[in-house]
Parts: structure tokens; C-alpha cells; sequence
DNA sequence: CCTTTAAATGTTAACGTTTTCATCATAAAG
DNA sequence: CTTTATGATGAAAACGTTAACATTTAAAGG
């Protein structure tokens, strides 16, 4: 293998002169630079990164670790995610996935080995972790999941926005009648989400009704069961508020098996918009959040802690809207007009 | 941060000794090795693999490379990946994720970054960046896509195998004018799962009809006017089997938007079995195929190349089996029995 | 032309490990 | 008791870079 010393001998420059030129140090004559850069690339150097990173104290890497790698569902998250980071990523970083729960996650975290790290975080399970990597100095963003502790840099989308606008749209569809299957319990995206859910209806004019609150957890079997129970209802809603879209085609499910029409007889509102909600029969309308959006702005906001490390934290919350399919009609007892 | 040689200060020996102790020599004496050990962990010693890799010319990283990370669909390949990828990974491995056309990635390739590469493809594009990573040296196997060049460690799912499962499962409930919607024109996996078609078809007898092969892209979208075109047909099949879960879906809301039933009028069988095949309206029958696993036996079989570098290499290939699931039932005409 | 200053290059040490080779005990063998 | 082997430790070099400091070269000013 072949290093800046090789080239040295092959230029007749020292190999201070070399790391120099390919490090676009100022102070190397313009002709010295390219004749050496010719010569490096003549020869296929790469440079040693052990080495490199050995003197200069870094890694080169950013971590990205993820909650529940094992769970099945939310898993385009991930793809979307790597989608967003590469694009601010400097392409000479590397980018190390892990599952925050892996064997091995919490040994790993040390500041030889990660420059940055980004923790793709969906529960308060994931708080262990994240105070570990904070101790540990290392500077450190929280993606998708809004944190209550503002000491700690963090970006997601703004669940409580996303409800209200949800809750917006069935009102001035002319439901009154709306129900919401509420997200796992203690996750703050679920009781943002709520939150935004009321804010919507009694803008309204509406009062929350307790029977149309049901418990989910934002598995797609959980939708299922949820609606189920609204279903039983003596007097059902006309139109439903899914935390997630995975509920939402759980939901969708447990209506297509009780002959119930969407949106005919019921109206469906999810939350994500993933690929699949488009596909849906009938496609679901739902918020739009972008993840991919998400780990963007993560990783710019990475960057600028990497490089002023005392920069102040802070709370970026990403606007979510409405993509109206349709799942979502006028109810049927308001009538056409 | 603390090194080896703060902690031979503080026990009294040479940091020689402290990094034998360390890395489970055999010429330590048992006594001074638990003494040393204890001291590392009270100071929490971490090693720098910077400096260790340095020396010893690895980098105890694995590098993950995706085609088509931008694409949307397959994404949830990725995370199904990294699952099966880690089960088989030694803990202090790091593991890299890139796109395969990152700009940069070609670049990145080589030995002193990675001890070994997996490669997760999708199409022959890749092979320009498969061929430079077998010029590079590094241990390499290749995931999820049949190779034809025997030269390099392959691990994927048996297409023809699951392709044929999925004509007998056709034929074997009556139907009789069964087509087929093919994947992307070139790739391996199309053509392997269209040969498995028409063995199952020629095995019970029926003769293919040119008619019933309709190219399709692997996509959602494909695969709802690849359907258009089935159902435009003056004799339409009774059953049609799909080259991939998402065209598959594609092929539904086809056959919803001109209420033709599933599987009423018609059947439907996939190819993947993805999450969502279960949570379809009707759920779909498809040919299930691990993505986790092939990453699992990929990883044993890249870790055995890195162990012994001149291993022959071998093309493993996966079995794939039919799920029944509510996508397919008897052809009407021919009668319940 | 000589001095001063700035620009370009070179020397050497460091980064934190492992490894080769040497040294020193200690125990076994004579 | 010596010698010899062996088991445990240490010293020094090496890995490929960058960085601090020193030196040379070239340009400018008088």
C-alpha cells in the first residue's frame, strides 16, 4: 500500500511538503501542489485514515443509532432517514448504523470513535442512551421524537400541529361526530397529537367526547382492535383520527372485515404519510411528516455543534400538513349540502 | 483521555505488558492480568482504534452498500438488512451504511477503511461498483441479487424455486389462464421468477400464452397499468401472478378502480411477502422471501472470506415458499367443484 | 550587493497501539 | 550449586499521518 511517503520520494519533496499539498495547505506553491496531486493520483494513493484520524484526534465517523432496529413496521424510517443524513453528510464521512439496543451500543460510544452522533429515537426508553452519549461528550442531536429536556439539540416534526390539522379538516368536512385512536401511551408524539386533536375540535366548537378516545400503540393490530371497539359504540363517530398511518391501515382492515365503508360510512385520517397511504383502498389522506426532512435538518444542526462546540441547543420543530386522499368524505347524516 | 500507558503507570508495569494483558495474551502471568484489567476498567480505559488499527492494518468496519438507497419503495429491505446483518456481527465490528452511487462511494472503497463489503443489490448497475471492490482486494459478497459470475460470493433467494411456487399454487386451485406481470427487463430476479413461472405452468400442462407476459418495472406504479393491460384483454386470466409485492398492490388498486374483484374475479399472487402483504384488502398471497436472512447467511459467508482469504467462493441461494394468505381462490368458470 | 521579510519547504516529534527482540527471573535438571 | 530451559516482562521500533519548529529560497528595499 502506498503512502505520502512514496510520493515524496517519487515528487523529491519531503513528505511534510506532500500531506501539505493534498491537504490544500496555503502555503504550498500552485505548481509543487498539482505536480504532487498528479503524482498521488498517478500512484492511486488513498490516504490512511487510522493514521490520519490517529494524530488529528478524530473519527471521520457519525454515528446514527436507532431505536427498535428490530421492530418490523416503521421501518422505511430508516431508509428515509439515511436518505436525509447523506444529503448534508460530507461524502468522506463514514456513517455507522446501529440499534440503540444492540450488544455492544452503549461500550461503543466514545469520542475516538464517533465525531457526531444522531439518535433516530422513538420513546423515552431511548433517554438511558441518549444521557449515556451526552456524558460522554460527544455532540449529540435527537431525531423524530420531541424531547422535554431543552439542554438536549433535537429535531421532529410538530406532532401538535399535525393533530390540529387533522381535527381541522374532519371539522370542516362537517363531522362533529370524530374520534381519535391515540398512539402508545407515554410517547410524546401520541399526546402531542392528542393535544393538537382537542385544539382542533374546540376551535370548533366541539366538545371531546370521553367513548371517542381509544387506546392504540401505533402497531398496525393495535389500529385493528382500536377500531373494533369504535365500531361497537352505540353511536359511532363519523370520522376517526389515526395517530399513525400504520393504525390507519389496521383501522381500514377491521372496517373492511365489518362491511364498514370508508369513507362512506366512516372517514379515515392517518399521520406519517408513508409510501403505502397512497396505495390504500381507498388512499388515505393523512399528515404529511418527512423523516427524511427530519434527519436533514438533524444533521446540518450536527455539523454546527461539531464545529462550535458551546453553540447553544436547540428545539427545531418540522411543520406537518394535510395531504388529502381520499379516506376522508362529508358524513353521511349531514347530508350532500 | 487515558491510554495504555497511563494505566502501566498506575500499575507499575510497561505499557507492553498492559496491552498484552489486555488483548488476552498467553505469556501474562494470571495475577498481573486481573490486576491490570481491574485498574483499565476503575479508569475507565477505552481503547483508540485509531492507533490500533494503525498497527494493525484492519478497520474493524464492515461496509453495507444499497442500490438505489434514493428509491423509495424497497425501503424496507434496509432495515430488514441491518437486522440480520447484526445478529452475525461481532459486537465491536462497526458497520457502515452507503449508497452504492453516493458520490464518494467509490472512492471510500478501500482496504485500510474496510475489512469487508457487503454488497446489497439490486441490478446489474451495481456491477461496475461490484468489480471495483473485488479489483480492490477487500472481501466481498454480494446479497440478494443472483450473480452469474461464479467468481463472486453470492447469497440470494431462489427465484425460479419461489416463481415456480407460485404457478403449481395457481394451477393447483383450477385456474388455467394464469399471466404473470414481470419485473425490471434485465434483472436476474425477472427473469429467474418468469422461468419459475413457466416451469409450474409446462409441469401441470398448460402452454404459455404470449398474451399473459406484461412487463411491469418493479414498481408500485408498473404494476397498476401492467394490470390496466391484463384487464383490457379480450379473454382475461383468472389468476395473475405479480414479480413483486409492489407491483402486486399496484395490480389491486387496478382492479379496484374497475371493480373487478380479488379474488372474485380474479387472484393475485406477490412476490416478497412484505409487511404490508398482510394488511392488503384482501390480504395477499405471496412467496415469501427473507431479505433478513439472506443478510444473515451473507454476513456468516463474508466473515468466513475474511478469516481465510482464499476460500473458493460459493453462490448460495435461498429458499423461497408460498404463503397463502386471501388473494387467490378458485377461478369462477370453472366452478366450486 | 547586502539586509530584511515573506514564502516555500524540510526536520523532527508526536498520536496510541502492537510487535519483535532482548532481558530477567524462576524453576527444573544435572 | 551451576546450568539450562522456560515463563514473564520490558525496550525500542514501527504503523502513516499532522503539526511545531527550523531552515532555505526568493523577493523587495535600501
Amino acid at each position: 500500500m502506498i503512502t505520502i511517503k512514496d510520493i515524496a520520494r517519487a515528487a523529491g519533496v519531503s513528505h511534510t511538503t506532500v500531506s501539505r499539498a493534498l491537504n490544500g495547505s496555503s502555503l504550498i506553491k500552485p505548481g509543487t501542489r498539482e505536480r504532487i496531486e498528479k503524482i498521488a493520483s498517478d500512484m492511486n494513493y488513498v490516504p490512511n485514515y487510522s493514521a490520519k484520524n490517529l494524530v488529528t484526534r478524530k473519527s471521520n465517523t457519525i454515528g446514527l443509532f436507532f431505536s427498535s432496529i428490530e421492530q418490523g413496521t416503521s421501518s422505511s424510517f430508516l431508509a428515509e432517514a439515511l436518505k436525509g443524513i447523506r444529503r448534508e453528510l460530507d461524502k468522506n464521512y463514514m456513517l455507522t448504523v446501529s440499534g440503540i439496543d444492540d450488544p455492544g451500543s452503549l461500550g461503543s460510544v466514545n469520542p475516538r470513535r464517533y465525531d457526531g452522533i444522531l439518535v433516530m429515537s422513538q420513546s423515552e426508553l431511548d433517554n438511558g442512551f441518549i444521557y449515556h452519549v451526552r456524558a460522554s461528550g460527544i455532540p449529540l442531536v435527537v431525531l423524530n421524537r420531541q424531547l422535554d429536556d431543552p439542554s438536549i439539540p433535537n429535531v421532529a416534526s410538530d406532532d401538535r400541529v399535525g393533530g390540529r390539522a387533522a381535527a381541522d379538516h374532519a371539522c370542516e368536512q362537517g363531522h362533529r361526530r370524530i374520534a381519535i385512536i391515540e398512539g402508545k401511551p407515554g410517547f410524546k408524539s401520541s399526546s402531542e397529537r392528542r393535544s393538537g386533536y382537542m385544539d382542533g375540535l374546540i376551535a370548533h366548537g366541539l366538545s371531546p367526547n370521553p367513548n371517542y378516545f381509544v387506546q392504540g400503540d401505533y402497531s398496525i393490530e393495535s389500529g385493528y382492535s382500536a377500531m373494533n371497539r369504535l365500531l361497537d359504540l352505540p353511536q359511532r363517530p363519523t370520522a376517526v383520527f389515526c395517530g399513525n398511518d400504520d393504525m390507519a391501515i389496521g383501522a381500514m382492515n377491521a372496517c373492511f372485515d365489518r362491511g364498514v365503508s370508508i369513507p362512506g360510512d366512516i372517514s379515515l385520517i392517518g399521520f406519517d404519510d408513508m409510501v403505502f397511504a397512497r396505495y390504500t383502498n381507498p388512499p388515505l389522506t393523512t399528515i404529511r411528516k418527512s423523516v427524511a426532512e427530519i434527519a436533514e435538518e438533524g444533521t446540518k444542526l450536527l455539523l454546527r455543534h461539531m464545529e462550535h462546540p458551546d453553540l447553544k441547543p436547540v428545539q427545531h420543530l418540522l411543520g406537518s400538513r394535510l395531504v388529502r386522499r381520499r379516506s376522508v368524505a362529508e358524513p353521511a347524516d349531514t347530508g350532500g349540502s
